[in-house]
DNA sequence: TGTACATCAGTGAACGCGCGTTCACTGATGTAC
DNA sequence: TGTACATCAGTGAACGCGCGTTCACTGATGTAC
């Protein structure tokens, strides 16, 4: 928690990351349009100038909460797959902490997506949302469906994953799915993909 | 065209359809942030607190302008379906329609899946949306895949195609599937999708 | 054909709000000698 | 160990802006008789 609090010190001392902190909670309880310098500033307790020498703009400081939530998004992704007891499981579970994470942080997954906020020319927004893409490509390798085997076909494997699962990710919890089918109760990512198997591993 | 123009009439006559397309015009021109209630209205001529009456508020005015949207949506696809000689041939000609419309018109398409914006329960954004889903809902029956072929069967069919497609679109628009992969010259939809076969045609 | 009147469609001034940024500043910290 | 000084980090008042909404209004239109 980094709620409104009282410093006793001129120099905050660790501000940077408490501003990215106070950013993703205000995401979580009060949306995109709430997500201002002013209320990021006042929830860690500074002025609302301060984030400025940090971050240079409201856009640097909103490129780093959006950062932050894509190392969050391939964590949640990563969650499922140590447990999973195979390869086929592990597609599976890394789809479905996709969409959990969509799921249950769906201000954050829409900020992370949105040109109007991020600058997705910034290096280290870049860096994050490749260790959140990583996750995908990982699971992708072996994978057997009927597009070869060259290294062309792998990207184009990891692209129509990611495709996929994005896509389900966005029409299903904006409500768009459930409208447009007018289906309340609808598959899960894992019942809707085809059926792939796995190549054998590699010895 | 209905840039700035000047009425001698006191009633504009048409100005609910007006408004529309001037929102459309922006969303072309300056993009999202730009589509405010003062930005529409003066570009219609008009005082910016004439939409009220025929929408109410900005967020029912932004509504009617996605709906717009989702049936010219439905027109790109449907336009190439025509000429296709074969099902395979509509659904290539569908799903490149789908990713041509967002390329083309970024900021509406953009507008069309946020709740922030547009509110999902009004019946006639629901209705339009339904139209453009209905598009791909027509393709997929006949998909051959290993997924059986109960009703059910064909909803997953849907879900499939139209999560992949509207992945594809929103990440390769936005230039996130670019930057994480690296790759600058990305393949097309068609190409990363399964090679999916059709059943005979009911007679 | 006229008249009265309700309703519809648009005006324009004013309101209150919150925004990001700029500015001159001050307190705290680190470093060179 | 002291001192001078540059730099870093944060303050708070002010600025200018554009926003959507409210309000009392007026011109135009349609309709009943």
């Amino acid at each position: 928690m980094t709620s409104p609090e009282t410093r006793d010190t001129y120099h905050h001392g660790n501000l940077k990351n408490a501003l990215v902190a106070a950013g993703l909670e205000i995401l979580e309880t009060e949306g995109l349009p709430a997500l201002t310098l002013r209320a990021i500033a006042a929830r860690v307790g500074v002025s609302h100038t301060a984030p400025k020498n940090h971050f240079g703009s409201l856009r640097g400081l909103l490129t780093a909460i959006a950062a932050e939530g894509f190392r969050r998004h391939a964590a949640f992704m990563r969650e499922g797959l140590g447990a999973a007891p195979d390869r086929p499981a592990r597609l599976r579970a890394a789809m479905e902490g996709y969409v959990r994470f969509a799921t249950t942080h769906p201000h954050l997954f829409g900020m992370m997506f949105s040109p109007i906020h991020c600058d997705f020319e910034d290096p280290a927004l870049v860096a994050a949302a490749g260790e959140s893409f990583a996750v995908l490509a990982g699971i992708s390798e072996g994978l057997d469906w009927d597009k070869g085997t060259g290294p062309d076909a792998l990207l184009k494997t990891e692209m129509m994953l990611w495709s996929m699962v994005h896509g389900y990710a966005v029409l299903t919890m904006s409500g768009q799915m459930a409208g447009a089918t007018g289906q309340d109760d609808l598959p899960g990512i894992a019942e809707i993909m085809p059926g792939f198997g796995y190549r054998p591993a590699p010895a």
